[in-house]
DNA sequence: AGCTTTGGCCAGTCCG
DNA sequence: CGGACTGGCCAA
C-alpha cells in the first residue's frame, strides 16, 4: 500500500517527509535532498561530460533515456553552473533542463507517494491592538482560538498575565492544541496570524517547528474559488471576515455589546482587544467568545462553499500539499507535468527570469452592433433593446484548440507565413502561421487529454453514486478539479514566469480562437441570422428561431468545423459549439458590460406554473420543437413557458465593488424595468418602456441623494490597493510640485499617518468631501459626518451608470438632462462649502429638468 | 520573492 | 472640452 505523505520540507542537505503512525503519531522520514537538472545527453561533449563526473559539485550523474540526470551537491552549486558565465556548462551553449526544481517538488515527480487529506482545523488569534502589524515582533498576542473541521470541536486559551512567561505558557498551549493537527487555516493568514505567532514563538524561543504543519490562507482561496461565482459587487465590496461570513452564512462576527459599548465607545471588537484583555472579568471572556466565534466561522464557511475541499482535491491531482503557495496555477501546472514528462521522457526548461516580455495577441471582442444607430435603423429597431437573441459558445475553447492543433513546445515545428501550402505531416494555426506536428501526440493535449479521461471518469462515478452522499460530493470535487486545472494551463503557457511559457504558443492559442469565433459569426450571417455581438468564445444572434439555431449549431460542429479544421491540416477535431442560452431581453451599454433576462438556459427554464393558469396559459410564439422539464414545478412543457428568472448582469457597476453603493441600487432597479428581474421586487418585476417608470425613480433617488440624510454606507467608496504604498509615484507637474495621487491613495496616506495598518491588498474606504476642484478633496469614510459633497454624489458618483443604460435602452430621449445638478459658479473666486445643498440649489436643478413638468 | 493571460471600460489628473 | 496617462476592476 503506498504510504500517504502529510507534509514534506527541505532542512539543510536533507529532505524531511512526514507520515501518520496507525496510533495516530507523526513521524519524519529523512533522506538526501536532491538537485537535479538535466541536460540532453547528445548535447554533452564526451570532455564535458568528464569535467562534471569529476567536479566537486556534482554528487551523481545518471542517464534516463536521452536525458543526463545530474546530481549536485547543493542549489547554489545547481544555480552556478546553470547561469554563471564561466560555467563549463553555459560555456559549452548547452541548455539546461528542470534546473530550478526544489527537491520537494523533485521528489513527488519522481515517486508515487500520495498526498494525505489533511487533518484541519480552522485557526485565529487576538493581539494586542495598540500595536501595528509592522511590528508584530512586539505584538504580544492575547488569545487564540482553534476548531476541529471534523467534529466542530473548540479549543481556545488567553494571556493569564501581561508578562512574557505567561504569553510563552499562552503559546505553547496554542501550538499543543495544533498538534493534532496537519493544516491549519486562517482568515488572511498569510497577511496576519500565521507571521504573528512565527514572530512571536521565535521571540520566546519556542522548541516546537512551525514547519510540521501546512498554513492556508483561507481568504486566499476563497477569493480563487468564489472569482467565478460572485453575483453582485455587494460580495466584492469587502474581504473582511464579517462581510464574507455576512454574505456566505447569512452570519457574521459577535458584534460589540452595548455595555461594552458604553464603557469603550462604540469601536468594533478587533480595535478593542487590547481594552477588553485588560479590563479582565466578563470583558476578557468576550474577548475569548469572540475569538471563538470568528474562527467557528471560518468553518462555517467553508460547510456552505467546499472550497477547501476543492482546493484539497486539486492539490491531490497535482501532487501539492494544500497550503497557500499551491493555489498559484503554474505550480498546479508544475506539479502535474512534471511528472508527466519524467514518464514520457520529457524534460522542461529551466524557469528563468525574463525582461522585456513582448505581449502576444489576445481574444476578438466586438463591439455590440446595437450601439450602432445606423444598424438599428437598417434593422428596424425602436430602441436598443435587443430581443431574442441567442447565444452560442465554444465548450472549453482554449483547451480544446490546444488539442485539435496539438499545440506542444515538443510539437511546435514551423513558424512559418500564413499564406501558401501547409508543410506536409503539419497542422497550421490561422493568423499565427505557427506550425505543429501532427505524427505525435504533444505533451501539452496528451496533459490536457488525461485530465479529461479524468474528468469523466469522475463525472460517470458520480452519475453511478446516490446523490448527496459523501461519495458523490467527492467525486463531484474530483471532476469539477480536473476542469479548474486543465482551464488554467492556457494563462500558465502565457506566463512568462512560468517553465511552459511560449509566446508563440500561447498566440496560436488566441488567434486559432479569434478566427473560429470569426468564421462563427460570418457563416450564421450567411444564413441569414444577424450577428450582435461576441466576446472571445461567444457570439449573440439576432433574428433566428430557436429551430434553425439550433440547427446552425449543429452544422457548425457536423460540417463547418470539420471542414475548416482539415483544410487547417488538423488531424482531429475537439472543437465543439453549444447552444447556451436565448435572452427574451438584451441591453448593452458597451463591450463586456450588460444585463439581460433568459428566454431559457439549455433548453430549460423556471417557470411560472403557478401562476399560468391564473392568467390563462402560456405566453404564444415558441416555435422549438423540444420538449423540457420545468425545474420548479417538474412539468413537461412542450412550449416554453413564461420565463422567471434573474437577470444575468456582465461589467456594469452593479457587478463591481468598488462604485457607490447606491449606483448599483439604482442601476439595479433601472435593469429591472428594463429587462424584467427579481432582485429589486420579490417578485418578478415586468419589463416596460414606459419611460414615466423611469423618470419617477430618478426623480426620488436624485431628490433623496441631494436633500435628504445620508449614511456613510450611501457616500462609502472603496478600493484597493494593488501595490505597496510607497511605489505610488507622484510624477512631477509641469511646474515642478508633485501631481496628486489617485483619491484611495491619498487617503491611504492619510491613515497610514494615523498609525492604521495599509499593506498592498489593503481595502481603502472612502468618500469626497469636495469633487469640484482638481484634486478633489477626499477624506477617510470614518472622518464621514453626514455632509459630502451632494452634487458629485449625483453627478459623478450615481447618475452615469444608469444614463448609460437607459441611453443604451432608449437612444432617442434626452437622458442627459438629468445628469447636471451642480449650481454654476456665480463668481470664480466663490468658495465651495460643504453646505452646498440648499432647497434653492434643487429648485434651480429641477428648473433644468426637461422631465420636472411630467410629475 | 514570486508571479495564469489579454481586452475593455471608466473615474480621475494634468495639460493644451 | 479633448487627449494622454494612471489605476482599479471586470469579462472571457
Amino acid at each position: 500500500m503506498q504510504r500517504e505523505v502529510l507534509n514534506a520540507f527541505v532542512d539543510g542537505n536533507q529532505l524531511v517527509q512526514l507520515f501518520r503512525k496507525e496510533d495516530g503519531r507523526v513521524y519524519a522520514l529523512r533522506k538526501p535532498a536532491e538537485y537535479v537538472s538535466y541536460l540532453e545527453t547528445k548535447e554533452v561533449p564526451v570532455v564535458l561530460g568528464r569535467e562534471l563526473r569529476g567536479s566537486s559539485y556534482v554528487t551523481g550523474m545518471r542517464a534516463e533515456g536521452r536525458w543526463c540526470r545530474v546530481n549536485w551537491l547543493n542549489d547554489r552549486a545547481r544555480d552556478a553552473m546553470g547561469s554563471h558565465p564561466e560555467s563549463p556548462v553555459v560555456k559549452a551553449g548547452i541548455t539546461v533542463y528542470e534546473g530550478d526544481v526544489d527537491p520537494v517538488r523533485r521528489h513527488f515527480t519522481e515517486n508515487d507517494t500520495v498526498i494525505a487529506t489533511p487533518r484541519r482545523c480552522y485557526f485565529d488569534i487576538e493581539t494586542d491592538s495598540r500595536v501595528p502589524f509592522s511590528e508584530k515582533e512586539k505584538m504580544r498576542v492575547l488569545s487564540w482560538a482553534v476548531v476541529c473541521h471534523d467534529t466542530g470541536r473548540q479549543w481556545s486559551g488567553v494571556l493569564e498575565e501581561w508578562s512574557d512567561a505567561s504569553e510563552r505558557a499562552l503559546l505553547e498551549g496554542m501550538w499543543a492544541a495544533l498538534d493534532p493537527f496537519d493544516q491549519v487555516v486562517a482568515w488572511y493568514g498569510d497577511g496576519f496570524d500565521f507571521p504573528v505567532i512565527f514572530a512571536r514563538s521565535a521571540h520566546h524561543k519556542l522548541r516546537t517547528d512551525a514547519r510540521r504543519w501546512l498554513y492556508l490562507d483561507h481568504l486566499e482561496a476563497f477569493k480563487k474559488f468564489n472569482m467565478h461565482s460572485a453575483e453582485s459587487g455587494e460580495e466584492k465590496r469587502s474581504m473582511r471576515l464579517e462581510d464574507i461570513g455576512q454574505s456566505i452564512t447569512g452570519r457574521g462576527k459577535l458584534q460589540t455589546p452595548e455595555w461594552v459599548k458604553e464603557r469603550f465607545g462604540d469601536k468594533s471588537m478587533g480595535a478593542l482587544s487590547y481594552e477588553l484583555w485588560e479590563a479582565g472579568g466578563e470583558f476578557r471572556k468576550l474577548l475569548v467568545d469572540y475569538n471563538v466565534q470568528d474562527t467557528t466561522l471560518l468553518r462555517d464557511i467553508e460547510m456552505e462553499t467546499g472550497y477547501l475541499e476543492l482546493f484539497k482535491t486539486v492539490c491531490e491531482v497535482c501532487r501539492l500539499f494544500p497550503s497557500t503557495a499551491s493555489l498559484n496555477p503554474t505550480h498546479q501546472m508544475d506539479g502535474f507535468m512534471l511528472r508527466l514528462g519524467r514518464q514520457r521522457g520529457y524534460r522542461f526548461p529551466t524557469k528563468r527570469f525574463r525582461e522585456n516580455v513582448v505581449k502576444f495577441k489576445g481574444a476578438f471582442v466586438m463591439q455590440p452592433a446595437v450601439l450602432d444607430p445606423v444598424w438599428r435603423a437598417k434593422h428596424n429597431m425602436e430602441d436598443g433593446i435587443a430581443r431574442n437573441v441567442h447565444v452560442c459558445d465554444f465548450s472549453a475553447m482554449y483547451p480544446s484548440i490546444i488539442l485539435t492543433w496539438n499545440m506542444s513546445p515538443d510539437t511546435k515545428a514551423f513558424d512559418g507565413t500564413v499564406n501558401g501550402p501547409i508543410p506536409t505531416g503539419m497542422c497550421r494555426t490561422p493568423m499565427t502561421g505557427v506550425c505543429f506536428r501532427t505524427d505525435v501526440e504533444g505533451i501539452l493535449p496528451a496533459a490536457l487529454r488525461e485530465m479529461i479521461r479524468l474528468r469523466k471518469f469522475w463525472n460517470d462515478k458520480k452519475a453511478s453514486l446516490p446523490p448527496g452522499t459523501s461519495e458523490w460530493h467527492d467525486a463531484d470535487r474530483r471532476s469539477t478539479a480536473y476542469k479548474v486545472v486543465a482551464n488554467s494551463f492556457y494563462g500558465v503557457m502565457g506566463s512568462p514566469f512560468s517553465r511552459y511559457f511560449d509566446r508563440y504558443i500561447a498566440e496560436s492559442v488566441t488567434q486559432a480562437g479569434v478566427w473560429l469565433l470569426r468564421r462563427t459569426m460570418a457563416e450564421a450571417e450567411a444564413k441569414g441570422f444577424i450577428g450582435l455581438y461576441g466576446d472571445t468564445d461567444s457570439a449573440f444572434i439576432m433574428r433566428a428561431d430557436r429551430k434553425d439555431f439550433a440547427a446552425f449549431v449543429e452544422w457548425c460542429n457536423t460540417g463547418l468545423y470539420p471542414r475548416l479544421l482539415k483544410e487547417q491540416g488538423c488531424q482531429g477535431n475537439e472543437i465543439k459549439l453549444a447552444y447556451e442560452k436565448e435572452f427574451d431581453r438584451i441591453v448593452f451599454t458597451s463591450a463586456k458590460r450588460y444585463c439581460g433576462s433568459y428566454r431559457h438556459y439549455k433548453w430549460s427554464t423556471t417557470c411560472t406554473c403557478d401562476v399560468k393558469d391564473k392568467k390563462g396559459g402560456v405566453r404564444p410564439g415558441a416555435l422549438n420543437v423540444k420538449t423540457m422539464t420545468c425545474r420548479d414545478c417538474g412539468k413537461v412543457h412542450e412550449v416554453l413557458p413564461p420565463v422567471r428568472s434573474e437577470p444575468e448582469i456582465k461589467g456594469l457597476e452593479y457587478k463591481r465593488g468598488d462604485v457607490l453603493r447606491m449606483a448599483a441600487e439604482l442601476q439595479a432597479y433601472t435593469m429591472d424595468l428594463l429587462v424584467g428581474g427579481l432582485h429589486i421586487a420579490n417578485d418578478a418585476a415586468v419589463p416596460t418602456t414606459d419611460l414615466e417608470r423611469y423618470h419617477a425613480k430618478l426623480s426620488r433617488v436624485r431628490q433623496r441623494i441631494l436633500q435628504e440624510p445620508l449614511s456613510l454606507d450611501d457616500v462609502r467608496l472603496s478600493k484597493g490597493l494593488s501595490k505597496p504604498l510607497r511605489e505610488y509615484v507622484a510624477k512631477p507637474k509641469q511646474d515642478g510640485t508633485p501631481a496628486a495621487q489617485p483619491p484611495h491613495v491619498t487617503v491611504a496616506h492619510i491613515l497610514k499617518s494615523r498609525g492604521q495598518d495599509v499593506r498592498e491588498g489593503t481595502r481603502i474606504d472612502f468618500f469626497i468631501q469636495d469633487g469640484s476642484t482638481s484634486p478633489q478633496q477626499v477624506l477617510p469614510a470614518e472622518d464621514f459626518k453626514g455632509e459630502c459633497d451632494r452634487y458629485h454624489l449625483w453627478e459623478s458618483l450615481v447618475y452615469p451608470a444608469t444614463q448609460r443604460l437607459l441611453e443604451a435602452a432608449f437612444p432617442g430621449h434626452d437622458w442627459a438632462g438629468w445628469a447636471k445638478v451642480r449650481p454654476p459658479k456665480v463668481r470664480k473666486s466663490a468658495k465651495v462649502s460643504t453646505e452646498q445643498t440648499s432647497l434653492f440649489d434643487v429648485a434651480r436643478a429641477r428648473h433644468k429638468d426637461p422631465h420636472a413638468e411630467a410629475k
